[in-house]
DNA sequence: AGTGCCATGTAAGGAGTTACATGATTCG
DNA sequence: CGAATCATGTAACTCCTTACATGGCACT
């Protein structure tokens, strides 16, 4: 969805190509995600289909670029996406959260082993974001440094769980259950619950 | 990926059939993200197609359940899963930071508004979060107080991101030029890029 | 008898990726 | 000329969601 409306907002700076939405998505985003060109021309197709935007009649200036633009529809499109919150209503879900959960209650996983090992590895990644955003500050792109800077206070985030995670196992470790995952639903899960 | 990696994972504790396989992993997440049954079913054809995973034969006590089981191989993929770190190194799309990477060059947005309504929507989202916890230190469920933490902790780093961009954008708020992004790619973007 | 849950699927489609085919243009 | 880049697509596939079809079984 995020590209969808993101293909929709640069349209509102002028009408575009293919090729050309994909370097200027990337431009203004610090190419942090890279985007892959099929997807932009499906994504227009889609759009298009839609009504939120219109392929130009370009008879003059024809130079064999299929350029789009954003029909009303589409310009309302944009304007309610910027002035919509994102939706954490239903979190994407996160692999690492999911994996540490399962560890807890998997046999022969070594829980603490999983969060060093994951630690080690996204302290990595937060040298790395600051070492971009040392170009980004002399680039002095303000679009390029608030994305690191997200990047940055995620990765931050996951290293605070992490430690966190960390000491409230330390905390459990005393306790003889292993706190096996009970189901809190009512009646399905306490069916379906295994236990050898 | 997660969901495939994260059937494997429950597997590790007997063979299962495709409902339990849901109800074991939104026990053991908390319900926090619910997973579709079709995607359950679709993803064992995939892993019994690749070899990880087995339906059990049950000539005796075939109760209807279509139970699999984890094959070596499949073993071996859980192990792998638990041992690496979570890839961050290409990290998922964040539609925020595009929002707001776009709302800087687009014309007609204001950036700060943007912000706002987005701080008021998650700071709500943190408060449901902080909610939930009392419910889940209760229930004494371990893995679920740590998928808890996790978006309590992302919450709370997109609120002080956010923050951050206000300010950032109040310094930048002086200079005549709206930072336009000027891309960074070598010759790319020089051409693609679109000023009316 | 009907409602609701358990249980297994299929269909259709959006989103995203990798890979390939096909031309035009530009540059060494 | 050849290689790289620009530019537009298509195909095949995974992942994921929503919705529908179909049965069994239990409880009132």
């Amino acid at each position: 969805m995020s590209i969808r409306n993101g293909l929709l907002a640069l349209l509102e700076d002028g009408a575009m190509y293919g090729y050309q939405l994909r370097a200027e998505f990337e431009a203004r985003t610090g190419a942090t995600w890279p985007l892959n060109i099929g997807q932009v021309y499906t994504t227009l197709g889609r759009l298009e289909r839609d009504g939120l935007v219109v392929p130009v009649e370009s008879g003059d200036d024809d130079d064999g670029h299929r350029r789009y633009a954003l029909t009303p529809a589409g310009r309302a499109e944009v304007t309610g996406w910027f002035h919509t919150p994102v939706a954490r209503g239903a979190p994407p879900r996160d692999e690492l959260a999911i994996k540490l959960a399962l560890a807890l209650t998997v046999p022969g996983v070594d829980v603490n082993d999983v969060v060093r090992t994951q630690r080690t590895s996204t302290v990595r990644t937060l040298q790395d974001y600051t070492r971009l955003k040392v170009r980004a500050d002399e680039s002095g792109d303000l679009a390029w440094l608030l994305v690191l800077d997200s990047l940055v206070f995620q990765a931050e985030a996951e290293i605070r769980w992490l430690d966190h995670c960390e000491s409230r196992l330390a905390r459990f470790a005393d306790r003889p259950s292993p706190a096996r995952t009970v189901a809190r639903q009512p009646a399905a899960a306490e069916q379906t619950s295994v236990r050898r």
